[in-house]
Formats: C-alpha cells, sequence, structure tokens
RNA sequence: GCCGAGAUAGUCUAGCGGUAGGGCGCAAGCCUGGAAAGCUUGUGGGGCGUCCGCCCCUCGGGAGUUCGAAUCUCCCUCUCGGCGCCA
C-alpha cells in the first residue's frame, strides 16, 4: 500500500516513477479528486454529527428538567438523514480508493535501472568457477530418477503434474540442505528460528501483498479462508501485524523453513521437466524488520548470507539487480540469486531478495517506536530465500554429477548425510 | 463439536442507556542544591485550520433498536476454563 499523502502531495511524481514498471497508473489522478472529495464530505458530515453529539446531551438535560424536546428532536432525526446518507457516500468513496490503492504496486527505489524484462536486469557480480565437464551433463530429472531418488510419475499419479517425490538419499539430501541452512543462518548471521503456520488467513495474504491481486497463483484451503503459503514471507512478516516494535529490538531477524505452495499459474509450459518448477517445494527464507534508514544496508547483508550458502555449498552463481520492469508488486528493490545449472548451461534463480521498505508494513499495521512518547512509524520489511531448497539439490545434481550416473555429496552436506560422500543407486 | 466466562487506549482495570473513569508505565511542567516522593498536564486514528486550537471516530468485528449505545438485541471472530474427540 502506498501513502496517501504521498499520493496527494505528488502525483505526478508517483505516476512517473510506477510507469517505469511498464503499465498506465494515470487511476492516481482519480485517486487524488476521490481523496479530496472524500475530505470534503467528511467535513461536511462532521459537522452535523457534532451537532448530533451536542443535541443529544442537550435533550438529555431538558428531559431530566422535565421540559418538552420534541422539536430538537426532530431536527436531530433530520441530521440523522443526512449523515447516514453522507457517511454512505463516504464509505462509497474510500472503498473505491481502496480497491484502486491495493491493486498499486510499490514505487521502484529511484536509483533502479528502467526496463521491461529480466533482459534488462544488471548482473551484479559473479562467483565461483564453472565446472568443465569430461562428458556430457546430464540434466538434474535424469540423475534423479537414474539414481532412483526422485520419482516424478508417483508424484504425479499421487496428485499430479508439478508434484515429486523424494525417496532415500535424495529425500535426505532435501532434508539435509534444510538444516545446514537454518544451522548457518541461525548460528552464523544472527536470525531466530522459527516454525511457522503453513496455512495463513486472507489478512495474512493481503498484509503482504499477495491478496487481493494474485488469488489465482494461491491454493485456498475450502471451505476455510485459509491459503496454503506460498512462501514464508507471509507468515513470517505478519508474525508481527498490529504490533509497534522497540527502537531496541530493531533490527530483527527470522529465518524459517515451510514448504511452499503454489498454483503457478500462467506457467504453463515452462519448466514442466524437473524440480525447478514445482506446486511444493521447500524453502529457507530469511525475513527482516528494520528502521527505513538501514534498510538497503540489510537488504546488502541479508543477500550476502543468502550468497553464503552457495559459497560453502560451492555452487557457482551471479547476483543480478532487478530492472523496474521485472520486480515483484510489493519490492522497491530486488536482487536475484541464479545459481548455475550446466545442463542448462544458465543461470537460474534460486533466491529473491527483497527490500518492501514500508508497502508491506502499511498493509499489516507493522510499526516501531524511536522513542517512548515519540509517534509510531511504519517499519521496512525485507525477505529473501536462504535459499529455495528444490533448486538447490537440482545445482547439487548438476554440478556434482560424476561420468558414471552417480553424484558427489558437497562436503558440507556430508556431516548432515551420515558421512555419505557418493549418492549412488538406492539398494532398497 | 458442546457448555461457560471474557475481549475497554502501551499495559492492567472500572463503568452495564446520558457520550470512556482510575492504577501502572512513559513524557512534559511545578517543586528541589540535585534526585526520589508529591502535585499538575498529556498519552490511539483521522479531518479542518493564520501552529493557538476546534471537531469527528475509536470500548474484538459487523448489523440493528434509540434523540443518544462500551452498556440493550442479533450475527461473526478470537482468547481462557470445563467436557468430548484426537496424533
Amino acid at each position: 500500500m502506498l501513502d496517501i499523502k504521498l499520493i496527494r502531495e505528488n502525483p505526478d511524481e508517483i505516476i512517473r516513477r510506477l510507469q517505469t514498471r511498464g503499465a498506465d497508473f494515470s487511476v492516481i489522478l482519480e485517486i487524488v479528486k476521490w481523496d479530496e472529495e472524500r475530505r470534503l464530505l467528511l467535513t461536511e458530515v462532521e459537522a452535523k454529527k457534532n451537532f448530533r453529539n451536542e443535541s443529544s446531551k442537550r435533550i438529555g438535560l431538558l428531559k431530566r428538567e422535565g421540559k418538552d424536546t420534541t422539536d430538537i428532536m426532530k431536527e436531530v432525526g433530520e441530521a440523522n438523514d443526512q449523515i447516514s446518507q453522507l457517511d454512505a457516500k463516504v464509505a462509497e468513496i474510500e472503498e473505491k480508493i481502496l480497491n484502486v490503492m491495493n491493486v498499486l504496486p510499490n514505487v521502484p527505489r529511484e536509483t533502479i535501472k528502467v526496463g521491461t524484462s529480466d533482459t534488462d536486469n544488471k548482473e551484479v557480480r559473479r562467483w565461483g568457477e564453472v565446472r568443465m565437464f569430461d562428458f556430457e551433463p546430464k540434466p538434474h530429472w535424469d540423475i534423479g530418477t537414474g539414481l532412483d531418488i526422485l520419482d516424478f510419475e508417483r508424484g504425479a499419479k499421487i496428485t499430479g503434474a508439478r508434484f515429486t517425490v523424494y525417496k532415500g538419499a535424495g529425500a535426505r539430501l532435501e532434508r539435509a540442505i534444510i538444516n545446514f541452512m537454518l544451522d548457518l543462518h541461525t548460528t552464523k548471521h544472527g536470525y531466530m528460528e522459527t516454525l511457522p503456520p503453513f496455512m495463513v488467513n486472507a489478512q495474512s495474504m493481503y498484509g503482504t501483498g499477495q491478496l487481493p491481486k494474485f488469488e489465482e497463483d494461491l491454493f485456498k484451503v475450502t471451505p476455510f479462508d485459509y491459503y496454503l503459503v506460498p512462501t514464508a514471507e507471509v507468515p513470517v512478516t505478519n508474525m508481527h501485524a498490529n504490533e509497534i516494535l522497540a527502537l531496541d529490538q530493531m533490527p530483527v531477524y527470522y529465518t524459517a523453513y515451510t514448504p511452499c505452495f503454489r498454483a503457478e499459474a500462467g506457467a504453463a509450459g515452462r519448466d514442466t521437466r524437473g524440480i525447478i518448477r514445482q506446486h511444493q517445494f521447500n524453502k529457507v527464507e530469511l525475513v527482516k524488520f528494520t528502521t527505513p534508514e538501514t534498510s538497503y544496508e540489510e537488504l546488502e547483508k541479508l543477500t550476502n548470507n543468502a550468497e553464503e550458502v552457495l559459497k560453502q555449498l560451492k555452487l557457482p552463481y551471479r547476483v543480478v539487480e532487478l530492472c523496474t520492469g521485472d520486480m515483484g508488486f510489493s519490492s522497491a528493490m530486488t536482487y536475484d540469486i541464479e545459481v548455475w545449472l550446466p545442463a542448462f548451461a544458465t543461470y537460474r534463480e534460486i533466491s529473491s531478495c527483497s527490500n518492501f521498505e514500508d508497502f508491506q508494513a502499511r498493509r499489516a499495521n507493522i510499526r516501531f517506536r524511536r522513542e517512548q512518547k515519540g509517534k509510531p512509524e511504519y517499519v521496512h520489511t525485507l525477505n529473501g530465500s536462504g535459499l529455495a531448497v528444490g533448486r538447490t539439490v537440482a545445482a547439487i545434481l548438476e554440478n556434482y554429477q560424476n561420468a558414471d550416473g552417480t553424484v558427489t555429496v558437497p562436503e558440507v552436506l556430508r556431516p548432515y548425510m551420515g558421512g555419505l560422500e557418493i549418492i549412488a543407486i538406492n539398494k532398497k
């Protein structure tokens, strides 16, 4: 949610910056008109309410004295009719404003490169040596089925397309990665581990910006008003909804493992093979609540924390800064971390780290106080994947594959795999 | 799922048809050599305004009754206790 005061004061500036996302936002000018109309009506109806309050007090006094109140009650009755009409008009305008405000994306930070798609993204840095194979590297789905650690057919049988069964060392590898990431972030990077609900209510989805605009991307748990989480960002950010944080407890760092559920509406035909794009996948998420003046510094640190996972796994990656046209709805600035996948011969997104500034905080009403008596201000919220677990498995299978079809286990994961060094075909 | 009790400002609590009172916390002022204590004032959201102020809203959410609702009626949500079911 954008600040209506900013829109009121500088509509042209807001329009200009929003339009770098590649859509038309002249509706902002409508909002400004409605907002002015709303305030005029408010002044009018509040004067009438003042009359009603004063009159009601007098009626009380007059009745106590046993005097006649017929005339004044008639006046209040008329005022009441006008009040209910004006109130209805105000509510109508407010709804109109809110309906538009709810689907307005965040304003990109001033420094973000203007562009229309991922081809305009700016590469910030690269890390690691891309491995040269002396054999033809196989895609992770061939490696996974060859070792019988990924079972796509049974996943489809049990549930449907884009669901996969992990078996034996594959299941253990997934679990090992989760534990490794959580341990790294909690012991080295200062995050508090949380294990939130995997379903949230509509209010929480609104708070982080998934609703009302992106309902078709979510799994709804009928007949409840609950949704399966598409990312731990939703439950963890909403942990502090409607709260006022104390300055001395900030910045707040949380990490959380959750499965993520995405309908992937509109993704038909893309990444249909393998585990790159699933309806259900695991992710370890990093979430921060910061003051406005430190949020961009915290974004750098958060991104570095996610990169550290890839460094320790010795997986080559690059970091790109998303252009205005490629950024998510709620974000003001986003870094994507892309891991090298040999079979695709390209870098693929494995983490997305964003600063939402006060966009989510305003929707979810998350504030902090600088001083005991000070006015509450909105916090800045940030999050990033640290990392997507399924895609990490895919990256390990492809980058660590051997000519005989086996896969070497990255050193840092071996303690989590009972010392296993090589994943060979499942014996049972 | 059933029965009961609750939800009041940062926090605790009173009020149960006349427009939110008190305690604590916090802040400012007075007092003081300085503090504590004490006393006074303030404490959420919004609107209007020549910055002095004025007004509206807010008692879990919504609808209704009334000149007037924290208070009465109905619906819903959540919390706590008991019973039932259950990994």
